[in-house]
DNA sequence: GATGAATGAGTATTCATTCAT
DNA sequence: TATGAATGAATACTCATTCAT
């Protein structure tokens, strides 16, 4: 018996909006409720593990809710446990794979500081393409496919941490005016990305990864220098 | 939001249609009918105007037969008896957008063989991001998010007649050997695409138009002379 | 009740509801194609139909849009062609039947008008009662159970119908301060519509309808002319 | 069902605990198990309070078992220990109003009797009104509104309750025929609780509280006395 | 006893496509 | 040829209830 059946979806969901959750900060988009127990953590871990599957083999077309909640063994009903909507679990995805491609960066970093420009350069290319490889792009176009979710604005998003990494390691190797520097960052981070990307969806078969790697660190190294 | 506008029944549809329509290369896809008489002409004209539109205004989220078909002041019934489904109509315009980059490019060519590298790049990014900003970057992002269409792989492609220009270009400047012909005319492009394409997309309150350009000359005029 | 706020669907529903639609006046609630065809016009009719019927056999428990479907002979697809939402449907037959009920209660109004008052009265309730009997009071009751829907608030609503008629019968019978014709209406409106409406809800073996009829048209009369 | 097991003392702020027994005339919807100690009986009446709450300020929208259950500080789990399922809250929380509703109008009924007719009229509906509003009417207007809760036909339920008092009431003022005390007790009853409640559902600005009662309890009276 | 994670049938709504007129 | 009414599979999301811990 539903006593609530002239309920719309929507005033539960508007209701709760309204009610200030545990969560805060990026509106509506977080999670539901923080996994306290190991079975809820592996819940969670199983939805963002199927949601990047399916969008590596389907693209956005195989991201949704029900498939997500098939594909990682888990009814649907849990699924809006633990993410409020369908764009939530993209966010919590974004985000994952932006920490692991910072932390990547970050480290790389490290090691390239004192190299000389170009070969760091091409070190960074090469690291980017793998990590690219590893999660089919898909979430990286994300960002851009869909602006409505604002991913590239989150504060975790990889676009923010990449160019952090960026700027720091122009600023070590160039003194610049603020505005230059600000251009220089925003061409080379998207030089980087925009290449890498094209390359690994078309991978060309007539053009050696090699060389097409050491054309764009070459170009990349010498608008730093210029 | 809707993430999923190009949802996953088309596909399905698309699959069913046993059908194979009158022959042609990308199979399914091409026009129903070719429209002979004067009506089916306008009516056809009307439907990709009506397109064009909708993805200006409201990007893909605009892109709906019954919305087409009431701005294009058609019915439905007539919309599809010019085009076999929904991707058809994207394909066309797609074409037809094409052709108006290609054009514009073609004739750019001429004006700008003589010029110094840089200054002839100049000229070409300028006009890439003028004609980016006429369509509202719709039906150049669109390659790139439904890959399902296989909008880069048909004949008319913009991809494939800007990177002819490029190429006419390159040869007609540089003796290279294929295979470095090949990569840098791949790399040209994806520079110049993907740069105006996020300048565009992101309007980097920080960063003047016009040394974003004059950066990007630089970058792809070493590159073309190196 | 927060009819226009949810997440997904929401942005195709709001951007259509923005554009002013053919329809106008109750905003949002209106039926989205005024049927034009006959074909239509049953389809229309026979989801009402189909309304009505669930509703007073299973009473709000009934009303579904699925269901509706399904008792009309109809597709939920057609259904959602010819109402923007489950609401709309509800207020389409609560007009009509109001409609219905006024048309009634104003030819009755003709007949009665010179009969002293008691007999009057006690054709008023015999009639309402017979309507509410022909209806099974869903309806009616409807506009006090759920206060969202406005339903009592539509310009077509029975009690405004019902209201308007008492209010002519009692100012054509006695001279009132415009304060005491208020409370004297809205007070009549009540007795009648609540009284016929329990005694209809429980139908009490040990009380002959006759007899209640006849004691509720001595207080109401009593009422008037005090 | 144990009536001699509540307590005297009514406390404004906490409702009377039912001790559901195992048997009811309204079979299946008792509660599971009959608290005994007193963690349970605290947990059963801090559940009744939650749901009472919601009741009162949103409605039946408000009354949903996560809701309720967070609200009483309780978990589901605990929640569906004393109650089967959702509507054997209602019931328990329906019975809990009702007994209140009743002591408050036998102790009236004590004070009313020797007062002149119209008198004793006015200061029943004033009383009814005031619960009325206490309970937000919720309660009351949920024995129609669900009518498969048959919470009408509870054997303590309000209604039975009230129509004891009235009975009581009028035999004492009239010699009546089985038959017309029969008629005259349901009348009454209706009229009463019709007219509260409708004018505080809504709150007719144009028309004075104290008006409006004293034309009821006249109204009432007159019928009474006829 | 208590907990709260998991469940899944159920709900409203959309939209590409067909086909009788 | 044109029309637009009809279709229904698909989609996101809810919420009462169960059951392993």
């Amino acid at each position: 018996m539903n006593l609530s059946s002239y309920s719309t979806r929507i005033d539960m969901a508007t209701l709760k909006r309204t009610e200030p959750g545990p969560e805060s900060g990026n509106a509506g988009f977080s999670a539901r409720k923080l996994p306290r127990q190991r079975r809820s953590r592996t819940t969670v871990e199983s939805i963002k593990q199927a949601t990047l599957a399916l969008l590596s083999e389907h693209g956005l077309q195989g991201f949704g809710t029900d498939r997500i909640a098939e594909r990682a063994g888990v009814s649907i009903g849990s699924l809006y446990q633990y993410f409020p909507n369908r764009e939530a679990i993209l966010q919590a995805v974004y985000e994952d794979v932006s920490i692991e491609y910072a932390e990547a960066m970050r480290s790389l970093l490290d090691q390239i500081m004192d190299l000389p420009i170009e070969a760091a350069v091409t070190r960074v290319i090469d690291r980017v393409m793998r990590l690219h490889e590893r999660h089919q792009l898909v979430l990286l176009t994300m960002a851009e496919e869909i602006p409505e979710l604002n991913l590239a604005g989150l504060p975790l998003s990889f676009n923010n941490l990449l160019r952090g990494s960026i700027r720091a390691y122009v600023i070590n190797k160039r003194r610049l005016s603020p505005r230059e520097l600000d251009r220089k960052v925003f061409l080379i981070e998207k030089l980087i990305l925009g290449s890498a990307g094209s390359y690994l969806r078309e991978k060309p078969t007539r053009i050696a990864r090699r060389e097409f790697t050491a054309d764009m660190a070459q170009i990349i190294a010498r608008y730093i220098e210029s």
